[in-house]
DNA sequence: ATAGGACCTGTAGTAGCTACAGGTACAAGG
DNA sequence: CCTTGTACCTGTAGCTACTACAGGTCCTAT
């Protein structure tokens, strides 16, 4: 079940920047955007100047992309790499980082709802209410609206 | 309770750009690049080339500022503000606008609620789970995250 | 008259990509 | 071996919605 260090570390040329867009489902300027961006380390070159990629790309790339769908930013990614390449007890900090992250999704989430709620009932007032003027703006320039 | 238009024009210069950041809570920068970007119209400026605003500025801005806090983007805002100036019974189009924009804001909450069960979950065997590998990380290696 | 604050313009930076332009490499077919 | 078409290269600009300067001018109060 351990995450296997020597995939991870494979950085030996394979295959080319299509190959693992392909495989990735990532878009390949995103790919090189994050080599840029030191998130994934720069591949071995072919004679004409093309990336080559080993199977230790694949695996980190793969990685950021799940970690990008959990909403972390590009460094807390960085951090949670830099994590697992150290490894030594990091299982502390990670936890840490997925809790304060985990702090700010149900931040955003409380927000969202508030903006629903006065969404969905401005929506209803509009639909109910047929006068000449717009309940809906009405209400955006009368209205305190807190959230 | 309608919307008065006359306020809302009224852009006679009454006063500076800092009393209009200090009256709307809104910063100094961001007040003229809603100018730039045309969602607040060109103030009339002084002898000396400050600007200086009237009471439509003002109602204007707040109007923008509570559209903001509720997640619409500016050129969302524009369209709205440019529906309220033509009000020629445009509360259909209003509405619509803000019923597709209640749609993206509950793709975003289910999107984020899917986020915050993986990150509970994640967190919770990270605390339960004390062996030496972190499950958090072998979780974003090896198992398929669906959102 | 002058000090100090408020204001001016213009540019660059932030996140996380995406989309070119203009050029080179490579693999397959003839 | 040559050509053709695709894949790839670098570098720059664009996107959203601001924010943060730098370097200068205006205004007001003493």
């Amino acid at each position: 079940m351990m995450v296997d260090k020597k995939i991870l570390h494979d950085l030996a040329p394979r295959f080319t920047i299509g190959v693992l867009a392909r495989k990735t489902g990532c878009n390949i300027e995103t790919i090189r955007y994050y080599e840029k961006a030191g998130i994934i380390p720069h591949p071995a070159r072919s004679d004409g100047g093309h990336r080559l990629y080993g199977t230790g790309h694949l695996k980190r790339l793969a990685f950021v992309m799940k970690a990008r769908v959990l909403g972390f930013t590009l460094s807390e990614v960085k951090t949670l790499l830099r994590l697992v390449d150290e490894r030594d007890r990091p299982c502390a900090e990670v936890r840490d980082l997925a809790a304060s992250h985990l702090q700010n999704v149900q931040a955003k989430l409380a927000d969202l709802r508030a903006m629903e709620v006065v969404l969905e009932e401005m929506v209803v007032t509009c639909d109910t209410d047929q006068s000449a003027e717009c309940p809906l703006i009405e209400r955006m320039f009368d209205e305190q609206i807190s959230i």
